[in-house]
DNA sequence: AATACTATATGATATTATCATATATGTGTA
DNA sequence: TACACATATATGATAATATCATATAGTATT
């Protein structure tokens, strides 16, 4: 249930990117290293989607145990210090398992699109 | 990390029919009413995919708490009986928003799978 | 009587996601 | 100088989602 207004409405998003976030950021991070903030903002533009900041450092942390990304801190003159992330070979072999499962998932979505747009025209009032 | 083997890749499947369950549910019954068990072997023809059965009655039960779905009993003389979902208006109207959901979802995957190609193809080695 | 299939349900726990808040550096400006 | 603001990382508390195992029971088959 909605925690804001307590509506029947989820706050679970089918729509939302932190469904992808891994994949999402990885493959950011393969084109070239980067930090959290600057992921959130590379996120939001290719994704037109604001991510919870908190949520995309722990996954960043959580990353790097499972040996997806390694970390370092570089100093940055213009503002407080960074955490650069790098993608690691393991990180390389998830993004290509997680594609393969994103190739899946785009066409279980597009069959079920599919048969919701028939349902639909037949008016079926759906 | 995964529970069976103790290795690095999360339990998450970025491709599992879990992660859109309500909505595939929801499109099952607007087609006509069934039963928990009914519903996992359809979801099993559409979508190749075995799911959890306890955690679909969960899920159907979460739903009928939401008012998206309601249940009566039904005898069933070649077995035991079962309980049987019928999709209601307020099933019906989040079954549209999810799939406005999904639209937006699909474009987001395919734009990754976009960008993941082009990487790949660029010989980057991911 | 034992086994298999159908059918629903829940205990225990792990994983994922959200919301709020704390901390600190540098820049602009009142 | 004091303050607000953008950048930057982090974590406490809690809610929501997902998994795995197991319990229970009716009907059919061997």
């Amino acid at each position: 249930m909605c925690r804001t207004c307590g509506c029947s409405f989820r706050s679970r998003d089918f729509g939302n990117i932190e469904r992808f976030i891994e994949p999402c950021i990885l493959l950011l991070l393969s084109k070239s290293p980067s930090h959290g903030y600057g992921l959130i903002e590379d996120l939001e533009k290719h994704c037109d989607e604001r991510v919870d900041i908190g949520y995309l450092y722990r996954t960043l942390r959580r990353m790097e145990k499972d040996g997806w990304v390694e970390s370092d801190w570089e100093e940055n003159e213009a503002g407080p210090d960074r955490r650069t992330y790098t993608i690691t070979q393991e990180g390389k072999d998830f993004l290509r398992t997680a594609a393969t499962s994103l190739i899946r998932t785009d066409k279980l979505i597009q069959r079920f699109l599919e048969g919701y747009q028939k349902n639909y025209q037949n008016n079926k009032n759906v």
